[in-house]
DNA sequence: CTTGCAACAGAAAGATTTTCCTTCTACACG
DNA sequence: CGTGTAGAAGGAAAATCTTTCTGTTGCAAG
């Protein structure tokens, strides 16, 4: 695969910048990586156009808003056709809890992130999970202690 | 815990959007929500101030810029002593390729999503943390297939 | 009532976006 | 060689739009 986009220096300690904090304003930026605003809002831009900068969020505190329960769901399947995996995706990008969802090589099938208030939550979740996906072989939940580490910012 | 944040309809259906979307203008979030842009962009800022809202960021496609490999690292410890929690949350904030750093209860005691280039990266990263970091009993790598689903947006 | 909160309209301050211009480099051609 | 041209990247300044702040009004609870 070869990649359209070849980011320079520049563009990259812009990328560093506005993945820590998108409210800098453009003549902050332009200072920090040596520009001025103008041809710094181009290369922003221009990355916002080719799909490098897929989009521009505000990040919330789990906790603050009642919802520091995270729980990680190792799914193994009992059926690995394409409609099954077609319909898992359809299922998972439903369900508003689920705020991960990847599919993995070797032993476990998929893996979840899912994120709710408390343990209750988690079982009516769960609940809704299994009654709605058919051929689960296994599912195993872990519950998070403690959120070490968790960051958007790509090591670029 | 008593939250000290009770945020109420409106609130939610801001942060809702701007989960979404930081982007959008104070006039369209306001429009959206019912309300004018001055009492909206006073309830933004008093969520900022409190800490509900933890920060603007821009998400990059990992793809374009060269990090499309996930793996997930599942580390069983020898050592559950205060003090080598402490210097592995250390070593973790220390490297950016990990990117998440859960500690959870049961079998597995922590989980880690690494982003890098390519397999060879990973091995090089691989080597780097087992090197550093004391008293490993277990570390499974499972890698990424595909992402289904990848959202900073709190079912809130 | 009246007190306090939340909303509003409108103005001021500030940021973004556009337009137009300059510079630099690479490359083709006389 | 020297010159002309095209394309990429930067910059200054103006126009436009947003955010932020002011003062004021309306409404609901006490």
């Amino acid at each position: 695969m070869t990649r359209s986009f070849e980011p320079d220096a520049t563009d990259r300690a812009i990328l560093r910048l506005i993945q820590k904090d998108a409210a800098l304003s453009l003549a902050d930026i332009a200072k920090d990586v040596g520009l001025t605003p103008t041809p710094c809002w181009k290369r922003i831009r221009k990355m916002e156009q080719e799909g490098v900068i897929t989009g521009r969020v505000v990040l919330l505190d789990p906790e603050k808003v009642g919802l520091g329960v995270s729980v990680f769901v190792a799914i193994e399947t009992g059926d690995h056709s394409a409609p099954w995996i077609e319909a898992f995706a359809t299922t998972v990008a439903k369900m508003p809890e689920i705020v991960e969802c990847w599919r993995l090589g070797g032993d476990v099938d998929y893996l979840l992130r899912v994120v709710v208030s408390d343990m209750q939550a988690f079982d009516s979740f769960y609940r809704r999970l299994t009654a709605q996906v058919p051929s689960l072989r296994k599912v195993t939940s872990r519950f998070a202690m403690e959120r070490v580490k968790s960051t958007t910012a790509l090591p670029i």
